[in-house]
DNA sequence: TTGTGTTTAAGAGGTG
DNA sequence: CACCTCTTAAACACAA
């Protein structure tokens, strides 16, 4: 399976660690250090594994011919051994050990699981989940449908060889889920189909990646749902996103009862409206119907940073789910975006270098870019791991406020503005 | 013909 | 127990 041409592109980047926690560079090392601390963090971010390598790619096995005996498409437990468990928590260990935080208890490195190599284990994580890992891993704003079959081959080895069908819930889902929005091709774009990304107004689904989408607390249900069909009666399917967007950010991260694949922890709703009115960095253009849909979490996320609330970055998981699949990010030093890359998208390099999202390098990704649209990028990654896993560790404390200047704060914020034209799209769904 | 996209239906399992 | 999320299957239409 190859991918179209138009999912090819180049993108320059450098490896630069800054450990410093003394800076907002904290921030950004945060998602982008390799999650996995068995591997060494330079491993996967040669530069010319930026390049796309197209006959990596098409050497990959179709995953509509299950050889005999598949174990993958004959119904084998997908999910044995509880092996997120192991690699999910390895990378949030390491993660919240860069970030400072204290980690009572390790996980035994022996448990993790390759993905990307074992045919037998589902990855655990949703299609939708899925879709938006293949869309985080391309550097295009928009991702085409055999791209993101060529993601989920080439990283969860479990669809390489199961049936087929896989790819008709991934069609499913990205028809029937409105937080991905498909973009029609140009007329003068060859190729089939058209292209899908997140519906901006969702992006906040997806926390560190992994889409989230979990029930209202029944008390504000009712006021949410209200709200929500006042504005865009919607189907069942995906009536929940904006409610979920109030309630993706975990105040404290709870692992889940074993056998209880969704459990979780979900903080007090308005919350987060408190936090971001009170962001004296973020009075200027956000647009205040983002504010009370919940479309905008960056507020509260800075806020989280400037007050010492490590709740926020608790979610940010993009290592955890990647690195599960054999993955990693890297970050890219500032204004090495490479050649190519027009004003959006070195708007969209500053909002990620602001969200430490930028250069998001895998190791094993076959040359393939990795770049994440701002669209796509604020809070990224966590539910479907978190739902699946147990956490053997847990903090202990709270993480210590960021020393944060006033420069990088402008810088933070310069990013993210400039990105928020694109919100404005956003406004057309309501 | 094949790939893409939409829609409907049903079932499993989690949540409140 | 009702509702929800997610998955899976299937049918159909459309376009390259």
């Amino acid at each position: 399976m190859m991918l179209h041409p138009e999912d090819q592109d180049s993108v320059s980047g450098s490896v630069h660690f800054d450990d410093s926690l003394t800076s907002l560079h904290w921030l950004q090392n945060f998602s982008i250090l390799s999650a996995n601390p068995e591997r060494t963090p330079s491993s996967g971010c040669h530069p010319q594994h930026l390049f796309y390598n197209k006959n990596q790619l098409g050497g990959t096995d179709s995953p509509s011919s299950p050889p005999a005996g598949d174990t993958a498409a004959a119904g084998m437990p997908q999910t044995p051994g509880n092996p997120t468990t192991s690699c999910s928590s390895l990378a949030n260990s390491y993660a919240l050990q860069q970030a400072g935080h204290y980690i009572t208890t390790q996980t035994n490195p022996s448990e993790e699981i390759d993905y990307k190599t074992n045919r037998h284990v589902k990855p655990p994580y949703s299609y939708a989940t899925l879709i938006c890992m293949a869309m985080q891993a391309s550097n295009k704003t928009k991702i085409t449908l055999s791209a993101i079959y060529s993601w989920i081959t080439e990283n969860c080895c479990y669809y390489r060889y199961a049936e087929p069908s896989w790819q008709n819930s991934i069609r499913h889902n990205l028809s029937l889920n409105k937080c991905f929005m498909k973009v029609p091709r140009q007329k003068d774009e060859p190729g089939k189909g058209g292209f899908w990304q997140i519906d901006p107004q969702y992006a906040d689904m997806f926390v560190n990646g992994v889409f989230k989408r979990r029930r209202m607390p029944a008390t504000n249900f009712n006021t949410q749902r209200q709200s929500k069909m006042l504005s865009s009666p919607s189907s069942s399917y995906d009536s929940q996103c904006n409610q979920t967007s109030q309630q993706m950010r975990m105040v404290h991260f709870q692992g889940p009862v074993p056998g209880n694949k969704r459990k979780q922890v979900f903080p007090k709703r308005g919350s987060k409206l408190a936090r971001v009115s009170k962001s004296p960095l973020l009075t200027t253009d956000i647009k205040t119907s983002d504010i009370l849909r919940g479309d905008f979490d960056l507020a509260s996320v800075f806020d989280d940073v400037l007050s010492g609330n490590d709740s926020t970055f608790e979610d940010l998981d993009i290592n955890t789910a990647l690195s599960s699949l054999g993955c990693e990010m890297e970050q890219s030093s500032q204004n090495q975006h490479g050649p190519g890359y027009s004003n959006e998208d070195e708007q969209a390099c500053a909002y990620l270098e602001a969200n430490g999202m930028m250069g998001c390098n895998m190791e094993d990704f076959h040359h393939q870019q990795v770049q994440v649209h701002p669209q796509y990028c604020e809070g990224m990654f966590t539910d479907q791991i978190h739902q699946h896993q147990q956490h053997p560790w847990e903090i202990k404390e709270e993480v210590q406020a960021i020393p944060l200047t006033l420069d990088h704060g402008y810088g933070f914020c310069e990013g993210f503005f400039s990105e928020m034209q694109l919100w404005e799209r956003a406004e057309s769904y309501l």
